[in-house]
DNA sequence: ATAGCTTGTGAACGCGTGTTTATAAAGCGA
DNA sequence: TCGCTTTATAAACACGCGTTCACAAGCTAT
């Protein structure tokens, strides 16, 4: 690329004042009278003037960059990094005068990831992290916390205490699992049975956990027959509706999927094994993904407003970012709430 | 964020050496002995120091960044802005060594989008940028080709003559009007519709030329009451076929459509009114959108390989980007292929 | 042994900007 | 008018690194 031509020097002799003035003008400092600054400006708007970032940095100024770190584990991050993550963090930053260096991880778990993360940090200089499909509680994060790092983290585990220097945002599962057994109670099932994500990744013990206490909540006893072992794919769900039906066991009368995606492959187990959504089984998903709304049968699920959840925490890091000293940890639920579609069927008013 | 302590005046003085040495080292320079080297990497690794780069590049060296530009236009942009598209620019171009800075420009028609992209390039000193969602020709782009910046194109249009300085991947879709015509024709359909695109924008006229060509070279006539004017959108897809149905006008019994999406819409409005797909009409739609294989009925599509597409555009940018004296204007289609699922049906053999 | 050459290395400069410090100008009270 | 304070501006330094240039040490050829 060409080098543009012009540089503070040359606007201060343009203007003719001296370059500390200019800069004085473009960082907005008081004891600059009105005329000189005007002064000044004409010229840089006159030749288009932008600071040269690199040469700000050096000198002691942030670089106005976030760095977003996808990390990809197996298909499920796939469908994370999705227009709706993405988008808003770059549109949210972009309205504090943030920008966005996005970058892929494979995997947290050896030293490597660690590393080139840190070095992104250290080399470009980047203002902050925002991480997506990292646990908060991962040796990884920790590492990164330790160096001082300003990190960002959506998170799928419940925090069981606070930790320093954190900003954090949850799904809120709890409530999500609790509005989609009181939706399937107020239909009139009773017999209401999950199909798990991953028990040892992302949201899967806490899902499970949501739905515990909320079968609780509702006075309704968990049938281990019911409560379907499964991941966060559809294949998973396929396999764990196939597997459960090859057993002959008699089916509940509804079923909540770790997510959508686990839906659609329940519902095409139970589909080719004759049975229909929601007239034999009613199914309820979680999180909205884009196919839902078109799926036959539409797809009752929890959504998740995950713009909101990205507004919040790009926010958050941003406010974090500019205000050095903070350390406050910093925790956010985003509020889920349950659509209804075609997938749940009301039985009939039973004789209790 | 805290300041890394080392810099390579420290490196220099651990390692006993002058700061040009360890620069030599770090830059792979030709002329600095085995064992100087293996000195100096020693301690550069055990303090794990890396060069900071607002450092490196106000002394010349390039950022190592592309800027990755989505305009935003419509509905349409959003649903570009998949994880193929960004995931593939991110993870080429990190296998280059350079990094991705996404921006959201919401159109480009304005001079304030040229000034932001032409400060973004000035004040962050990025390489080149990526553009999806922007034509080849419109002013915007001859503005930045004019600037002298590395630019890359995902074009919408049929080239017209050889435009310098510019590197531009174009989608197929002259073949992939020929292959779903094809499809149908060896199907037996003879009475074949279209949707149409937005006319006036992205691959509307394109994709209309390329079935013209297609139509001819089957032999089939084209009839202008079963060409109809959509967009890029569900609800166009929607409208269209509404209002052919509500005209009372007979169907041809297959139809291409602009899109997926817009051949979901189509298929919607088309079982409101009580047909089937494919047994009423077949539809073919085009993109091989994430919805396509598990849409009822599953629609047969013509697919585009984004991933290859994008695996190109970035090498071509990384190497214009290199090769500081080329401009030699590049141009690279993408084959398209036909996704055959269950919106198609045969015909019988007619009596010809 | 000396001139010429090669190889290795350090000193010095430049990149563009922010910021501190010194200086000049202007205003003010007596 | 003079000394003092305030205000405006310029000069100088720092940031971390690449690179050029000069120089020293080691080598070869005569």
């Amino acid at each position: 690329m060409k080098k543009p031509e012009i540089n503070s020097v040359e606007i201060a002799r343009l203007a003719g004042v001296s370059r500390s003035t200019v800069s004085r003008v473009i960082n907005n400092y008081a004891n600059v009278p009105p005329d000189t600054r005007a002064k000044v400006m004409k010229v840089i708007d006159q030749y288009n003037y932008v600071p040269n970032l690199s040469a700000q940095v050096l000198a002691g100024k942030r670089t106005r960059t976030i760095g977003l770190f996808m990390i990809e584990t197996g298909p499920v991050s796939r469908d994370m990094l999705s227009n709706m993550l993405l988008a808003s963090i770059i549109e949210n930053a972009s309205a504090y005068g943030y920008y966005v260096l996005t970058y892929i991880l494979r995997g947290t778990e050896d030293a490597e990831a660690v590393r080139s993360v840190k070095d992104i940090f250290y080399q470009r200089r980047i203002d902050g992290g925002i991480f997506i499909g990292a646990a908060n509680r991962e040796p990884f994060i920790e590492h990164l916390i330790a160096e001082g790092f300003t990190v960002g983290i959506v998170d799928q585990e419940l925090p069981r205490d606070v930790e320093p220097n954190r900003i954090v945002v949850n799904f809120d599962n709890d409530r999500g699992m609790m509005m989609a057994v009181g939706h399937l109670y107020e239909l009139n099932h009773r017999d209401i049975g999950i199909v798990n994500g991953d028990m040892k990744r992302f949201s899967g013990p806490n899902k499970y956990e949501g739905f515990e206490a909320a079968m609780r909540h509702y006075g309704l006893p968990i049938r281990e027959r019911w409560v379907l072992p499964g991941g966060f794919s559809e294949e998973s769900g396929y396999e764990a509706l196939r597997a459960c039906l090859q057993s002959g066991k008699p089916l509940p009368t509804a079923m909540i999927m770790a997510n959508d995606s686990v839906a659609f492959g329940a519902i095409r187990a139970l589909q080719e094994a004759g049975l229909s959504v929601p007239d034999d089984l009613s199914v309820i998903g979680f999180d909205d993904h884009a196919l839902s709304a078109r799926f036959t049968p539409a797809l009752t699920t929890v959504k998740v407003d995950f713009a909101e959840m990205m507004r919040q925490l790009t926010a958050f890091v941003v406010r974090r970012i500019e205000n050095e000293g903070e350390s406050e940890p910093v925790r956010y639920w985003v509020h889920s709430h349950l659509i209804e579609r075609d997938s749940c069927k009301r039985l009939p008013d039973s004789v209790g």
